[in-house]
DNA sequence: GATATAATATTAACACTGTAAAGTTAGATT
DNA sequence: AATCTAACTTTACAGTGTTAATATTATATC
């Protein structure tokens, strides 16, 4: 009697749909320039279908940006066995983030700074993917600090630090891709470099 | 004959009046949740007039931002004779950037976040105002580094980080209010300093 | 002072928005 | 076969940015 489980996956699949059409046309033509209805004739269904499965515009850009963690999550895992030296894991892992912010610019514009705006629940609450990545943070740092490869100071600080640092470049470059900035690898390679040593001084 | 100059100063002042509401109307409920009618409610005018004045909402940011930046501008070069330490000049720079953004948190987001959204034409073109925050900042450095205060490295990439690491902590701390972050002002020294720092080694 | 002219503001309208409520349809359960 | 239920659509509403046409006002000219 697998109908319901078949029901069920249907329903979850129409729901990916969904969200992977909104992901789609957000990013395209950004969020404010995309309507339910726009979402809806992509997918062939009634704009109102939606609302079944999201509770609005809102809910449904919020799922749109956990799948963006949850990939940026992936991302940076993948980098962790890699490396020894724990200071040199960092720096890949502050290029990582930036590349990736880089490689989905819109996504990582609307999960860091769209979203803020309309959804007041920060989404780096306990347990959350945001969480989860800045855990990855904190660990990558904790091994730092552990070693005393960094100047002794509070690891919460340091990560924080380092997330500035990074989240800022990432952002300029995206949003001003126009101003005359040093080559791009070797400005971001620059940021991390600096903040790593001004961690270590 | 100062018929024509009165007309160009009322001319003027209804221009200031939109403005000022818009930007209040702005900051207080967000650039999307704002319509045009909702800020010719509150100058008591048609909807329409507000065209004659701005080619339209985008415009009417452009011009908000503007505002901001020269905002920005001002409060920076107060700041400009009273330290002789071109490092500690640039601190004080540095923190004052960030204060400014956090004062005015959603003119910020408006100006450095939203505005490149909608506006493609970054506004840090030749002669803006933009140009002239950043060019206040290439002075700071260029000071620095002439004395040999940094290690030799680009003054432009130089500026570029410093200005990463400032855009990141003050977009942060706006955006994620919630985040247990360290002591606002500590982090934010915390996070200068290190540049810095990171600048000499 | 009456009239033409230019500047300024408004009205009406269009196509589109997010979303609530009610209506419809198809498949599962009894 | 009748009923129930989940999934989806239709309709509707109040609000959006913006344009074109119109009206109003203030100035300049006669």
């Amino acid at each position: 009697m697998g109908t319901k489980e078949r029901r069920a996956r249907e329903k979850e699949q129409l729901r990916q749909q969904i969200l992977v059409a909104a992901r789609e046309l957000f990013v395209n033509e950004g969020y404010e320039n995309i309507s339910m209805r726009k979402i809806a004739n992509k997918i062939e269904y009634s704009p109102t279908t939606i609302y079944l499965y999201f509770r609005d515009k809102a809910d449904l850009l919020d799922s749109v940006c956990q799948e963006t963690l949850l990939n940026l999550l992936n991302t940076l895992e993948q980098l962790k066995r890699d490396e020894s030296d724990p200071v040199e894991a960092l720096r890949k892992s502050g290029r990582t983030y930036v590349e990736f912010g880089l490689k989905y610019p819109q996504d990582y514009k609307l999960t860091f700074v769209i979203r803020p705006q309309f959804q007041k629940g920060l989404g780096l609450e306990e347990g959350s993917v945001g969480e989860k990545v800045f855990n990855y943070l904190r660990e990558m740092v904790s091994a730092c600090v552990q070693q005393k490869r960094f100047r002794q100071m509070d690891v919460e600080t340091t990560g924080q630090v380092l997330w500035s640092a990074v989240h800022g470049v990432t952002l300029l470059l995206i949003d001003f891709p126009d101003f005359p900035w040093t080559e791009k690898y070797e400005l971001i390679d620059t940021v991390i470099h600096t903040t790593i040593e001004g961690l270590k001084a």
